[in-house]
DNA sequence: CGACGGATAGTGCATTATGCAGCATGACGG
DNA sequence: CCGTCATGCTGCATAATGCACTATCCGTCG
């Protein structure tokens, strides 16, 4: 690995190539890093804000990133910028095969447990994952409007939006149906949750 | 909490609950249980081994499940079982509102930066993505058929299998439509990214 | 002009979770 | 009786989260 070769032995993870990837467009602050990544970033990649923060520091002593500091009046700002070695690493990391998507959803658990509670506790969670899908969709249409500030970047762009958009949509759909099946529950109708 | 009055300040997380699901259903062994959150919670709540090996502790240390050790020759195993605090517990977090659902992937933040790379290099992310999800819909066909395990469980099973389904069905659709735009992408036809 | 809230720019600490290696026994087939 | 796979765990280092806390800068409203 030629592109950290002066470093001992810092790994990096995902996170470095997300954060990575970010500073590949444009030299950030880790504030700026961090709005970018709960704005875009988290739909397919949540991290917490504290990560980001720590993960700045890390591509630098990578060799990945220099930090340069900046001042407005007495507050100091750190801006960091992608280094040479720092895109061939993104480069090569582009170019490996990924991990499988996965889905993480407290509601799909509540409801895989749903028998130890009442039908109404069930019901709610279904809707409370209709509102949160349709919220998430609203504000992903409000993201892909506001695409265009790359517009350089809007071809991949709204390839990895619409990946998100699409699961949320399924999400929706599949509570629409969930709910009819529900309802199919209470009404001790068993066996009849066949969709057509 | 009348469920937790004994412990000092000790706290449930997420996993805890996830876990206690499944003790709700019936005692098990630690290996057991992880197991079978292999099987089937990692679908909608992906959790490493170890941390269900360590929750099986805290559910004790919460009162919320018992332990008791039995010997197979000199190799001995703790079954936990679910307590009467235990169920109250969950039967509460059943009834809390639940965090929004979240994607995780790699391959999608790997599309969204793919303009650091080449085309050729997109491709490949997009059809390891939709290997990934026939695998998952594969995977999830065979999971359903052997649902009948729990036959009591079926109903509210059936619910969150075919969420996590829908959503690798969505995942798979979009790939097919971006492997498409990508081709476009790749003849050099701008802006055609459409669907119809 | 001055108070106040919101955006900017972070740090520190405790706890949770992951990844991986390691270890030992039991069950079963050839 | 040997090998291999399933069972049944533990330990350690590192990664990631959650939350509280600090401080400055900027604009606006009274």
């Amino acid at each position: 690995m030629l592109y950290c070769q002066e470093v001992a032995d810092i790994k990096a993870t995902q996170t470095s190539y997300a954060v990575l990837g970010l500073l590949a467009l444009k030299p950030w602050t880790t504030y700026e890093l961090a709005r970018q990544s709960e704005r875009s970033l988290r739909w397919f990649f949540p991290r917490a804000e504290r990560a980001v923060y720590l993960e700045a520091k890390r591509l630098v002593a990578l060799g990945w990133a220099q930090s340069t500091k900046t001042a407005t009046g007495r507050r100091t700002s750190t801006v960091y910028t992608i280094t040479r070695s720092g895109r061939t690493a993104l480069r090569a990391w582009l170019a490996t095969p990924s991990a499988p998507p996965q889905l993480e959803s407290e509601g799909a658990i509540k409801i895989f447990f749903a028998d130890q509670a009442g039908t109404e506790h069930l019901r709610a969670t279904v809707e409370l994952l209709a509102e949160q899908a349709d919220d998430a969709l609203d504000q992903l249409a409000t993201l892909a409007a506001g695409a265009f500030a790359f517009p350089e970047r809007m071809r991949t762009n709204v390839l990895s939006l619409r990946l998100v958009s699409d699961v949320h949509q399924a999400i929706a759909d599949w509570a629409d149906w969930a709910a009819g099946a529900v309802d199919v529950l209470d009404t001790g109708d068993d066996g009849a949750v066949e969709r057509q």
